[in-house]
Parts: C-alpha cells; structure tokens; sequence
DNA sequence: CACAATGGTGCCAGTTTTTGGCACCATTGG
DNA sequence: CCAATGGTGCCAAAAACTGGCACCATTGTG
C-alpha cells in the first residue's frame, strides 16, 4: 500500500470512529503501529490537527475542521478561480474572502515556479471594475471566519444558537435563535432565524454577531422561510 | 533526488526548452535516461500531455495548457472557494465562470464522502442575492473558455491578434491589434488594444470576439493604456 | 538501402527509502 | 504498582527506486 493511500485511510477511519487507538489504526491500514505513528506525524506536519490522549482510555482523535483535500487542477481552472475571487473582492470586503484567498495562495505555491510568473504577468494586465453592492457598506465591519466552525454544525445539526448583537442603532443584546438559512446579499450576509421568544423571523447581520456559541442538545425544526423584501435570490446550487 | 522534484524539473526543463530529447533531460535532471523515460510516463499518467516524435530530429515537447497543480485544501477555503464562485455566478453568466466550476467539482470530488454530504447541507441553506452588473446583460453571450489559451501567450510575449470582430450593429470585421489590457467590469470583459491601422485605443467586447490567432513573430511594446471613463477600478492583485 | 538519432520496453543488480520489530520513556487511570 | 496508551530511537529486513544494458520501432539523411 502507498503511503499516500494509507494516510487517506487512517484520516478516513479517525473520521468514522470518531476517536481511536493506534493499535486499532494499525490493524485497519494492515501496517504496523510504528507505521502508524510516523503517518500520524506526516499528517500533523501537513495541516491536520490530531489531538492524542496519553494513558490508559487515551486515544487519537481528529479535529474535522482540519481535514484538508487535494486536487489536480489545470491552470486554466486556478485562473478562472483566481478571476472569480478576485472579482469578488472588488466588490468590497467580503465574508471569507481571506480564506479563499489563503486557499489559492495554496493552490498557487503548489505551481511550477515559472507558470506562476506567467499567471502573475497575465494578471498584471487585467484590471476589475467594481460590482454593485445592493447596500451601502460605509459602515461594513470584518466577519470572522472563525464564525464558520460554530455555524455549520448549528446549521447540520439544527442546534440553537446564542451570540452577542449589536444592531444598527449600536444596542447590544445576546440574542437566542434558531438558525434556518443565511441570506448573502453581496457584500452583506444575514443570518435568517427564528426567535423563540419573540416569535417571528428576524434577520441578523453577520459582522455584527460576536461571541457566538451552541446550544447543545436543543434541536429544533426547519422553518419555512419567508422572503418578502422582493429581492430575487438565487438559490444556491 | 525526490522523484517528484525531479519530475517538476522535467517539466520546467520542457516548458522553458519546448522540446527536449530524452538524453537532455536526463543531463539536465541529474539522472539517467532510463529514470527520465519512467519519470514521463509517470507525468503521462498523471495527465501531462507530452508529444514524443520518434526518429531522427525528434524529441518530446509538452502541452503547457496540460499542466496540473495539486493542492491541499483545508474544508474551510474550499466553502470560501464555492461561495466566491457562486456569488459571482449570481451576477450573471460570467466568462470562465464555468471552468471555475469545473475546477470547485474537482476540489469536491476529492473531499472525503461523508464531508461533501455535510457541505452540500450546509450549502442547502444559503440563498445568494445578486450583485447589480454595472451594465446591461441582456443581450449577453457566452464567452469561450478556449480563448484563454489564445489570449495568454499574446500578452506574455505581446503578439499581435488578429480576430473577428461584430460591433454593436452587428457588423463584423477582421481586426489586427496590439493587445494592452483587459478590462472586467462584471459581467463582462473588455480587451483593451491599440490598433496600428487606426492610430489609438479600442475596446472589444470579448463575448463578440471570434477566431482569434495570433501573429507570429510580431512583438510590440507596452502602453500606458488611458481610463477614461470614470469607474472606480480595481489593479488585480 | 544502411545508418544514426530518437522514443520506448524488459530485465536485473545495485542503491535508497520505507517498513516492522524491539526496547524504552512519559502519562494516565485503576 | 500495573496496564494501556502515545511517542522516540535504532537497526535489520523488505520494498521501491535507479541505472545500465540489450533490444525494438520509427524517422530522416547520406
């Protein structure tokens, strides 16, 4: 078996059995613990955040937010990736653009060194006019992208959601919500949610939500959401 | 040696040389012919596209629009990756915004099944609102993807093109230009060219430009090109 | 035609890298 | 103290890679 292909494996088992041992591992890729142990090491060097628990009842355990993925793309495909993006942020101060920033820088180092001089030569002659924001983004604050880790699984797993909220007249409140969809509105994006106690839908700019947290074991039901503002919306494929 | 360096150094060689005998290669990587021929066969079955002519005066060349690049994408930047591209789908049917897709497929098909499943949920819940184009797309066409390995070389080794045009009439002709820049004001792109028979600037729409060729030998120089529209544009960087 | 230059394949021995086993250490819970 | 766990260093065995060689097919040239 490839290395490659067993480092695969053994991200994949960790994802499965949420926590494992190295003996356990071993017997699965059909390698040897010391086999194992030097992956896990190549795995850490490469990105992947795997906790380890000495002692008895220890065991590994994989963060899922660390999983990474590779894939062969044609040049043609970074640049038109790269035009996307970069069209994008001319747009104003996206949510996550940085991240998918950091994703092409990624994907750019990982070019021969001399197609990346080409590419850049390219992109010195193309110049990006401005899309139109549908709002006025003056007073548009940065999003966190550490926002993502608790979103999804309030998302995935329909888990009630508290975070701080400062709305537009400057007012803070901690707010306790369902959360039913996001709505991006470039370069805006909303979090549509149900307020239990207020008993309707409210929607919640996402710059100006802090200090979000999950409420665990407290599932609820999709929602219907309403949009009546008349703003078409492409629904997200 | 690193076979994987080495197989990089082949390919730079082949790019920088256009065409290569084996036994070059083999003194340029450091290696014997016999490794050279496994290497590009191994480059072969990884989708580089190397031309071999056997025989006298013969010798390998490579097809620089085959070269790949692999990556590793942590979940995060590929969400942020799908988001920029499906935001800018948002704002209409974009040049390129279909290789971007097919780029984001691959990205995809190389995450880990049960972690695209929760990606799609998670997608599931986002609605995109438009970005107000800044033009009128109603009359709109699609942009060839394969025009990109035609306008590449023509501004890294500033070549002349030559193309049909139609103009907003409807009328069409055959230009000779000296391409400068290209201009995107989402959703469409413009190439800004001088154009020697008329003695100044011009701007062609790209979704109206066809058959483009370039002119062989036929360098020329840069210009300063002049905005003079009034829009707020963005140095791609 | 003969020949030289080229890509390409099969084989085998030498070299390098990877792997597995072992001993051992640190930590943790019983 | 003991058993179970992650982690490291070392070394020999196993596997993969490399280089040399013989040889084949194709192509252009004398």
């Amino acid at each position: 078996m490839n290395s490659r292909l067993r480092q695969d494996e053994i991200v994949r088992s960790l994802r499965r059995a949420g926590t494992s041992t190295v003996a356990e591992l071993a017997i699965q890729v059909g390698a040897s613990r010391r086999t194992v142990l030097r992956d896990i090491a190549a795995l850490r060097d490469e990105g992947f955040v795997i906790d380890a628990e000495p002692g008895r009842g220890g065991g590994l355990s994989l963060d899922p937010h660390s999983v990474q993925t590779t894939a062969r793309l044609s040049v043609s495909e970074v640049f038109a990736l790269l035009i996307s993006v970069a069209s994008m942020r001319a747009a104003g101060n996206l949510p996550f653009s940085s991240l998918a920033d950091s994703g092409l820088a990624k994907i750019e180092k990982a070019l021969p060194s001399d197609k990346i001089r080409d590419l850049r030569q390219f992109l010195d002659c193309l110049y990006v006019g401005p899309l139109a924001p549908q709002v006025d983004i003056s007073d548009m604050g940065e999003m966190d992208p550490a926002l993502l880790p608790v979103f999804e699984p309030a998302f995935l797993q329909r888990l009630h959601l508290r975070f701080d909220y400062r709305d537009a007249k400057g007012t803070q409140s901690r707010r306790h919500v369902e959360p039913q969809a996001m709505l991006i509105l470039p370069p805006l994006w909303y979090l549509v949610a149900w307020d239990p106690s207020r008993e309707g839908f409210r929607h919640f700019r996402m710059d100006r939500i802090g200090r979000p947290e999950l409420v665990p074991g407290s599932t609820f039901r999709r929602r219907h959401v309403p949009f009546d503002d008349g703003v078409r919306r492409v629904r997200f494929a």
